[in-house]
DNA sequence: AGAGCGTCGCTTTTT
DNA sequence: GCGACGCTCT
C-alpha cells in the first residue's frame, strides 16, 4: 500500500481532532513520539482519546500500516477500528492492525509456523480442548483424575505459562509428589499439543515470544513494520503479553499504553498490575498523562466508587472528578431470598422505566457469577421485561456444535488427536475404546499420529475386520473432503462434509424434539459458515476456525435491540448504562468466598465492585438477599462488606427496603415497620458495616407471602422471550404457512410443503428448487418469506 | 459396544 | 441441580 496522490474524498484534509478535548486528553493525543502512559480513570473518555490519537497520527502522515493496536476483547478492537475509520475515513485507516493479543499473534504465528515446528494449519485449543488433552495425558500416565482434578491442573499449567514458566521450572519448584506429577503431566501435555499441531491460548503468547527471540530477522521485520504500538487495558497484561509488547516496541519506543490499575480484574488469568505500576521504571523517559475528569457518572456514583476503592492499597495516584450533577442517591434492596431479589429488581426497573423515561436498553443488571442469572431471568420474564444475556452459556459448548467444529478442525488439521477422538465414534461406527486403544498403541509404537495410524488400519494387529472397515471408511471420509479444502468455498465444502459424516442423519433418525434441536444447532453452524463466507469470499476453512476459536459469542446481534442487559461484571467492563443494578452483594458471593483467606483476592474483588459501580451513568441499585439458593441448597448470608464502605450520604434515605416493600414501589424502609424510626439508622448497612447484624429482616409475616409468586405459572412467560442460552432472536414461527415461497441462506429458494409443531418446535418441510427436500426448525432456519 | 445407574464435585470471572 | 465420569450389566 504505497501512498499515491489520491485525495481523500470523504474527509476534509484537516479535521480539528483536538476540538472538544480537555487539556489532558489533548496532551495524550498529541504525544505521539516516545513512550506514553495514559492513566485513564473510569468514564474519562479513554476510547475517544485512543481513537483520536490514532487518527491524529494518521493525519500527521503516519501510514496505517505501521500502527499496531492491541486489545483484550474483539469488541474493543472492533470499536476502535470503526471509530478511527469514522474520523479519518476507511481509506486512510486501511491496513492498520487492531485486534486482540491472541488474534494478532495467531495471524503472525501462522505466517511463521514452520519456524516453530508447526504447520500453518495449527489448531487453537480452548479450555475444553485443553481439558480433553490433559485427561488423555493423565490416562496415559495412569494418574487418577480423582486424586488430581484435570481442571486444577489446567489452571496450574495456564498460570505457569502466563508467568512464562515451563514444566521444568514447575518441576524444580515442586514441593510435593503432587506438584511433581503436575509437572510431569504438563510436560506430556506440551508434547501432546505439539504432536497435535495445536496451540492453546497461552501458547499463542509464548510462541510469539519464542518466534521473536529466536528469529532476529522476523523481529526486525516487525520492528520495521510496527512503528507505533498501542496497548489498551494495560493493567490486564500478563507477563507474556508484557514481554511481547516490550520486544515489539524495543526499536522505536513509540509505545502508548492505556489503563487503570483500579480496574484490574484479571489477576486470576495471570494479569500483573505491576506491569502498569512499573511502566515509568521500564521507560524512564515516558510521558505520563492522567485522565481524571469523568464524563460518565453523577457525583454520587463517583463518590461511592471512590470511597470503595480507597480501601485498596498501592493504587496509582489519581482523583476522579466530574462536572456532572449530584444525581440520585443509591438505592439498596435488602431481600429475603434470591427470588425476591430478582422480583424486586425487576419491579424497580419497570417502575423507573415507566416513571422516568428510561428505555430497556439503558438498564443493566450485573452479577458476580453466571449462576445468578437464572432467578433474574425468571423474574424479568414474569414481568414481561425484554432482556438479553451477554455471554451466557456458550452456543459453542453444546455437544453437537462441538462435534461439528471438531469435524471441521480434523479436516483442516488431521494431526489434531483431540478432535479426532471426539468424533471418531460420533455417530456410532463401532469404534469403541478398545479399538481406539489399539490404534493409539500402534501410533505411539511407530511414532506417528493417530490419524496416520488409522490410515494403516490393515497393519494394526488385533482389529476386527468389521472395525477395520469402519476405520478405513472414516479415513476416506476425511481425506476425500480434504481435497476440496483449497478448491471449494467453505460454505459448500462444510455443508457436504458434515452431511457425509452421518451426524445430521443420526439426529434426523432419532426424531425427538431434542434431536431436532441439535439438528437446528448444526444447521446454525453451517449457516454461520455460509454467512461469514458471504462477507469474505476468500475465506478459508482454517481462517473461519481461527475466528471462532478466538471469539466468544459476545458480539451477538441482540445488542442493537432495546432490551435490558444481563451480564457478569467482567463482561460489563468498558460498558455504561444509565441505570445499573448490582445483584448479590453478600459475603461469600461478592466478594466471593475465597477472598476471606487472601487479602489480595479481596482487593481484586473490590476492584471488581469498583468496575461495577462505575458502569452507571445516573442511577445505581444495589441488592442482596438473606438467603440464597446455591449448590442446590439454601444458604444464609450476610450483606457484603463492600456495602459498608459506601458512605451513607450516598445511599438513598429510603434505600434499604425489603423485597416485599420494593414490589411495585420501593418505599418501605427496611427493618421494623415503625415509621418514626429514622431510616438513617437502617441504611447504615451500613455505613458502619458492624451494624450489619442489626439489619435483620422484618418478621416474615410482614412480608407478602412468597406464594404470590408461585401462582404465576410458566404460561405467564411470554413466548417470545429469549430462553436461557438460546442466542437466536425470537422468531415468529406462526407466520409460516404451507405454500409460501421462502429463501434459505444456504439452500436458496423453495416452497413450504407443510408445517408441523408450534412455537419453538415448529418445523417446516421445504422443497427447494435445487431439488433438495429439507425439514427445518423454523426458529433456526432463518427462512425469509418471499 | 453401549445403555443404565450411581457417585462426585462443582459454578468466578475469558482470550 | 447439573453434568461428567466410572462402574456394571446386557
Amino acid at each position: 500500500m504505497s501512498q499515491p496522490f489520491i485525495p481523500q474524498p470523504t474527509q476534509p484534509p484537516s479535521v480539528d481532532l483536538l476540538k472538544g478535548l480537555n487539556p489532558s486528553q489533548a496532551q495524550a493525543v498529541q504525544t505521539t513520539k516516545g513512550p506514553l502512559l495514559i492513566i485513564a480513570g473510569a468514564g474519562s473518555g479513554k476510547t475517544r482519546v485512543l481513537t483520536v490519537r490514532v487518527a491524529y497520527l494518521l493525519q500527521q502522515g503516519v501510514s496505517a500500516h505501521s500502527v499496531l493496536a492491541l486489545t483484550f476483547t474483539n469488541k474493543a478492537a472492533k470499536e476502535m477500528k470503526e471509530r478511527i475509520e469514522k474520523l479519518v475515513g476507511s481509506y486512510v485507516a486501511h491496513g492498520m492492525w487492531a485486534g486482540t493479543f491472541h488474534s494478532v499473534f495467531a495471524r503472525i504465528l501462522r505466517r511463521h509456523a514452520h519456524l516453530l515446528g508447526f504447520t500453518e494449519r495449527f489448531t487453537i485449543y480452548d479450555a475444553d480442548d485443553q481439558l480433553a488433552a490433559i485427561k488423555a495425558v493423565m490416562t496415559q500416565l495412569g494418574v487418577s483424575q480423582q486424586v488430581l482434578s484435570p481442571s486444577t491442573i489446567r489452571t496450574r499449567i495456564s498460570f505457569a505459562k502466563n508467568a512464562m514458566q515451563g514444566w521444568r521450572e514447575m518441576e524444580s519448584q515442586a514441593r510435593s509428589v503432587h506438584d511433581r506429577q503436575v509437572a510431569q503431566i504438563f510436560q506430556e501435555y506440551e508434547k501432546r499439543l505439539r504432536n497435535n499441531n495445536s496451540m492453546d491460548f497461552d501458547d499463542l503468547l509464548l510462541n510469539m515470544i519464542r518466534l521473536l527471540e529466536h528469529n532476529p530477522d522476523v523481529l526486525a521485520e516487525y520492528h520495521e513494520r510496527f512503528q507505533y504500538i498501542l496497548v489498551d487495558e494495560y493493567q490486564d497484561t500478563n507477563r507474556a503479553q508484557y514481554r511481547v509488547v516490550n520486544l515489539l516496541a524495543k526499536k522505536h519506543r513509540n509505545l502508548c499504553v492505556v489503563g487503570d490499575d483500579a480496574q484490574s480484574i484479571y489477576r486470576w488469568r495471570g494479569a500483573e498490575i505491576k506491569n502498569i505500576l512499573d511502566f515509568e521504571r521500564d521507560y524512564p523517559e515516558a510521558t505520563v498523562v492522567r485522565l481524571e475528569q469523568n464524563y460518565r457518572s453523577t457525583k454520587t456514583i463517583l463518590a461511592a466508587a471512590d470511597a470503595v476503592i480507597k480501601n485498596n492499597s498501592g493504587q496509582l495516584k489519581k482523583t476522579l472528578w466530574t462536572e456532572n450533577p449530584e444525581g440520585e442517591k443509591i438505592a439498596l434492596l435488602g431481600c429475603r431470598d434470591d427470588r425476591e431479589e430478582a422480583t424486586a429488581l425487576s419491579h424497580v426497573i419497570r417502575t423507573r422505566i415507566s416513571e422516568q423515561g428510561y428505555q430497556y436498553k439503558d438498564v443493566a443488571i450485573l452479577y458476580r457469577t453466571n449462576a445468578q442469572s437464572q432467578a433474574l431471568e425468571d423474574a424479568l420474564r414474569r414481568d414481561s421485561i425484554p432482556y438479553h444475556i451477554v455471554s451466557g452459556v456458550s452456543f459453542y459448548k453444546r455437544k453437537e456444535v462441538k462435534d461439528t467444529i471438531a469435524y471441521l478442525r480434523l479436516l483442516v488439521n488431521p494431526s489434531d488427536a483431540e478432535s479426532l477422538l471426539r468424533v471418531i465414534n460420533e455417530p456410532a461406527r463401532g469404534i469403541g475404546t478398545t479399538s481406539i486403544q489399539r490404534i493409539q498403541d500402534y501410533a505411539s509404537a511407530h511414532g506417528i499420529t493417530l490419524f496416520e495410524a488409522m490410515q494403516q488400519a490393515s497393519k494394526i494387529g488385533g482389529l476386527q475386520k468389521r472395525i477395520e472397515t469402519s476405520v478405513t471408511d472414516f479415513v476416506k471420509l476425511i481425506t476425500e473432503h480434504q481435497q476440496y479444502l483449497d478448491t471449494q468455498p467453505p460454505s459448500i465444502l462444510v455443508q457436504n462434509f458434515i452431511n457425509a459424516t452421518g451426524m445430521p442423519r443420526m439426529y434426523q433418525a432419532q426424531d425427538t424434539a431434542e434431536a431436532m434441536d441439535r439438528l437446528g444447532n448444526i444447521d446454525r453452524v453451517l449457516s454461520h459458515v455460509a454467512e461469514v463466507n458471504e462477507d469474505e469470499p476468500d475465506l478459508t476453512l482454517a481462517q473461519y476456525l481461527e475466528q471462532i476459536a478466538l471469539v466468544s459469542d459476545q458480539d451477538d446481534p441482540e445488542l442493537g435491540n432495546n432490551t435490558v442487559a444481563l451480564m457478569t461484571i467482567h463482561a460489563a467492563k468498558g460498558l455504561e448504562f444509565s441505570l445499573v443494578c448490582i445483584a448479590g452483594l453478600e459475603q461469600g458471593l461478592f466478594p466471593l468466598s475465597k477472598a476471606d483467606t487472601d487479602p489480595s483476592e479481596e482487593e481484586e474483588e473490590r476492584r471488581l465492585f469498583y468496575v461495577a459501580l462505575t458502569r452507571a451513568q445516573e442511577q445505581l441499585v444495589l441488592s442482596f438477599a438473606e438467603r440464597r439458593f446455591r449448590f442446590g441448597e439454601v444458604n444464609f448470608t450476610r450483606p457484603s462488606k463492600f456495602l459498608s464502605e459506601i458512605d451513607s450520604s450516598c445511599l438513598s434515605a429510603s434505600g434499604v427496603v425489603t423485597a416485599g416493600g420494593a414490589v411495585g414501589r420501593d418505599q418501605r424502609t427496611f427493618g421494623r415497620s415503625n415509621p418514626s424510626a429514622p431510616s438513617r439508622s437502617n441504611q447504615g448497612i451500613g455505613a458502619r458495616g458492624r451494624t450489619v447484624d442489626r439489619m435483620q429482616p422484618p418478621s416474615y409475616s410482614q412480608l407478602p407471602s412468597s406464594e404470590s409468586y408461585s401462582q404465576l405459572g410458566p404460561d405467564d412467560v411470554p413466548a417470545a422471550m429469549p430462553r436461557r442460552g438460546a442466542a437466536a432472536p425470537p422468531v415468529q414461527t406462526s407466520k409460516y404457512r404451507s405454500g409460501m415461497r421462502v429463501k434459505h441462506p444456504m439452500f436458496g429458494v423453495g416452497q413450504i410443503e407443510s408445517v408441523s409443531g408450534v412455537g419453538q418446535n415448529a418445523k417446516a418441510t421445504v422443497l427447494f428448487f435445487s431439488g433438495q427436500r429439507k425439514q427445518l426448525m423454523l426458529v433456526f432456519a432463518k427462512l425469509e418469506i418471499l
